[in-house]
DNA sequence: CTGTATCCATGGAGATACTG
DNA sequence: CAGTATCTCCATGGATACAG
């Protein structure tokens, strides 16, 4: 069952305004980074630093520019304890955020499922095509 | 395991392993054209000239790579027909690729919602820092 | 600690022309 | 029709240094 109230499938005219949906999902998400800065906040409020060495392998300008995106798209909040001594910044996931969870099951679900496909295929899975066609040359 | 029905969340030394398979689906999913092309085909088999006018802003030569790749991981077939005068090849979404179905639908409907959001927003969505920051210059 | 500014390499992707 | 080959532009993003 596709979706509750959706159609089986969608037909070509419905394709450009669903298109634009999920075009928006996958600019806010398709990046490098979100995702994984998202699914690590599912664990809990984390600082700039905590948030580096989550995500491995991003640099601060990254992981900078992707926290005002995701801000900005009220994904997440950003609180600032100027009391302290060098300045604490937290992250915490928005409610808004949390309504990414079962997209991200979705994502995890397929691409485990894949991941598992292309180390133990059971079928060969790749590529046949039905006359000759040297497909990757 | 984390997933069956999925888990209330993940914790953090689930999160590499589970972002590994986010990644392997976005990776293959999160360009800017592969899910337009497998929307399109949801509708059943297409030519190349065919796929590049639904996919509006396509080019040949990306429509060309996006197949290859997507071909390559199953997600669809490809079918010459040599007899006919000036070929004719025809793309068809494989059963692999309508596993995607559930993805597509999570990032659809979320990315409906989003827009309305962005479009209504009936409460403030966007950022607010609770002390001061300037968040966007 | 939490970022920002700058420089720079790589590659993604458009335009165009060409081939089978 | 169904692509491929080049050339080129420009955005993404890494490294590094600096700033509040």
């Amino acid at each position: 069952m596709p979706l509750p109230g959706s159609s089986p499938h969608l037909n070509t005219k419905e394709c450009n305004s669903a298109m634009r949906s999920v075009r928006d999902a996958l600019d806010l998400l398709g990046g490098k980074w979100k995702l994984a800065i998202i699914v690590s906040l599912l664990d809990g409020p984390k600082r700039f630093k905590q948030l580096q060495r989550d995500v491995s392998g991003i640099t601060a300008k990254m992981l900078s520019k992707e926290l005002k995106e995701l801000e900005v798209n009220g994904l997440l909040s950003r609180s600032v304890q100027a009391d302290v001594a060098p300045v604490a910044v937290t992250y915490t996931l928005a409610p808004y955020g949390e309504t990414l969870l079962p997209v991200i099951d979705a994502l995890h679900h397929w691409g485990s499922q894949h991941r598992m496909n292309i180390m133990h295929p059971q079928e060969p899975v790749a590529a046949k095509t039905e006359v000759s066609a040297p497909v990757a040359a």
